[in-house]
DNA sequence: CCTTGACCTTGTCCCGAGGGCAAGGTTGTA
DNA sequence: TACAACCTTGCCCTCGGGACAAGGTCAAGG
């Protein structure tokens, strides 16, 4: 195979960045890596570079970003943009969607609380439901 | 049309319960509830007792409990069982598993603020960055 | 009687980010 | 030459539906 000094297959890059093979060849089909250059015998093949930009997926990925947006942010840094801004913007999104997906999951697991002590309660009363009390119970707020 | 008194349809149902009528074939489809009888022409038709059943379903959602979960907790109901047992185990489960959403999330949201921050604080010095800092800085914790 | 609009039917594709598997080609070593 | 370990593409699965298509049914009004 002709294979140049540095030059890997998706395995190894896959080994290398902490990756499986299978995400690399999507992020390839997603617009996140430029077409891979192939061996005579179709192998992908990956350089260094590569390699970089991969990590940085991985570490982009690691914060929440979802593929479309790290896409958008090495695009900006292809396009020789620095993209700084652009990430701050996006993290500071992604921050404040944790900040809602968090209270939301504060409230719920509070219903969820009052409904397992209701049903406790009610079942220490000695009353039987013909279907569980904990969700039997009207939903007060919603 | 030979529609007995109290046997609605599936648009019908969806308006009662607050569902969807793709939702409620949906819940068929997966075995939550019994296969809708049908009209000459083929109409599903419910029954208030499938109603009952429905806003039991949408209840049980909003406690974050999936398909496959309420699915069950119906079919002990349907067995005669009293599934408050279930239930409770299923709800602690539950809110278990939001306990460990919720460390994810913090920990992710401090992992965005660190980076924000480094990356601000990196540009007030007037680097420069081949691709922002936030994302370039190798992860310390992982 | 016929049309219109609202309703119903099934079916398919789509979302995110891959996992799992199949069927087959390639490589390098024993 | 055989073999393991790698690579290729492609398809189906997740979860809970949303969107859309193409067509059948119902009730009311002209």
């Amino acid at each position: 195979m002709a294979q140049t000094t540095g030059t890997i297959t998706v395995g190894q890059a896959a080994r290398r960045t902490g990756l499986t093979p299978k995400a690399i060849r999507l992020y390839e089909s997603r617009g996140l890596l430029p077409t891979a250059e192939r061996t005579e015998s179709g192998y992908r093949t990956y350089s260094e570079r590569d390699v970089d930009v991969l990590r940085f997926i991985r570490r982009a990925k690691s914060l929440g970003l979802r593929l479309e947006e790290i896409k958008e942010i090495i695009e900006l840094e292809r396009g020789g943009t620095q993209p700084c801004g652009a990430v701050l913007q996006l993290v500071g999104a992604h921050i404040q969607e944790i900040d809602r997906t968090m209270a939301d999951l504060r409230a719920l697991r509070k219903a969820l609380v009052q409904a397992r002590n209701a049903a406790e309660a009610s079942d220490q009363r000695g009353e039987q439901a013909v279907v569980c009390r904990i969700i039997e119970a009207e939903p007060r707020a919603r």
